[in-house]
DNA sequence: AAAGACACCTGGGAGC
DNA sequence: TGCTCCCAGGTGTCTT
């Protein structure tokens, strides 16, 4: 996925052509996703206004009167705005038609994705478990302290786990940590107080700095123009195992960490 | 309570 | 050209 950059990069795009615009039309052409969509949505949606976009953690959110479209792109999820007489691809698998001849259309060859209606059982055992989010005030380098103490799995699981904080993927994670200068796999029980307020302050600015530049294109994720991320030039490690360390040029290594690449370099990070 | 393995699914690239 | 295998932005669930 798309991690918190771009699902705020979609939101921003999405923003100005959906939000007070009437749903005329919504199109499941493949409900199979995360769960499967729920057939009374496009009832429960139809001729209702979408009165506002906001984002929680990785979930886009669109209101209505009655209640949320929790959206989540998984791991290949796409939004774009395309005009309503677009032929539909192979992996679009729901559309909005809007009262402005515009689609919000909805793209995951994967299908990790999810289309959720919020207020709901599912909603509600997703959302109560999240955890703050990266950049607000009550993620500091206190809070992340404290979580660190009761842990002895790798610092990046850590703060992978949405329980920890919200947003923080697998890109964003490992370029953090090459940015504060420690490995993957230290304990995060063994960080220091100096280090975690650290971390967390590299962690709000590669997060930032990902969402000016309209978030990362690796191979899916296109702004909701079409348009790829910036931020892929930025990169200093993800990705770059095998390579030279742009810093001090050592060879860039990778260890595995709960099924995730974890790229690291040996001298820069300790 | 926490850690680890596994699940969901398709497509792209590497290697043979 | 084609087959097989491994890998990929996530995260809920089940087992130790």
């Amino acid at each position: 996925m798309p991690e918190l950059p771009e699902v705020e990069t979609s939101k921003n795009g999405i923003a100005p052509f959906t939000e007070g615009q009437r749903v005329k039309k919504m199109i499941i052409r493949n409900g199979a996703l995360r769960w499967p969509v729920d057939d009374s949505l496009p009832e429960r949606v139809t001729d209702q206004i979408i009165t506002q976009v906001s984002r929680r953690a990785k979930y886009l959110l669109l209101h209505f009167s009655g209640g949320n479209l929790m959206i989540h792109l998984g791991m290949s999820g796409r939004l774009r705005v395309v005009n309503e007489l677009q032929p539909a691809d192979k992996h679009d698998h729901i559309d909005l038609v809007l009262a402005n001849g515009k689609c919000l259309r909805f793209t995951d060859p994967r299908r990790f994705g999810s289309w959720v209606w919020s207020p709901s059982e599912l909603a509600e055992k997703l959302l109560n478990k999240l955890g703050p989010e990266p950049l607000s005030s009550e993620f500091d380098g206190d809070y992340l302290y404290r979580q660190c103490k009761k842990r002895k799995a790798g610092i990046k699981q850590v703060i992978m786990d949405n329980q920890v904080v919200v947003g923080v993927g697998n890109i964003y994670a490992t370029e953090a940590l090459f940015l504060v200068g420690i490995r993957p796999t230290r304990a995060a029980n063994r960080l220091s107080k100096a280090k975690a307020h650290e971390l967390v302050s590299l962690i709000k600015d590669v997060l930032s700095k990902a969402i000016k530049q309209g978030g990362t294109t690796l191979k899916d994720f296109t702004q909701s123009d079409g348009k790829p991320g910036y931020f892929k030039q930025e990169l200093l490690v993800y990705g770059r195992q095998g390579e030279e360390c742009l810093i001090c040029g050592q060879t860039i290594k990778s260890v595995r960490q709960g099924q995730r690449a974890s790229a690291f370099c040996p001298k820069c990070q300790q």
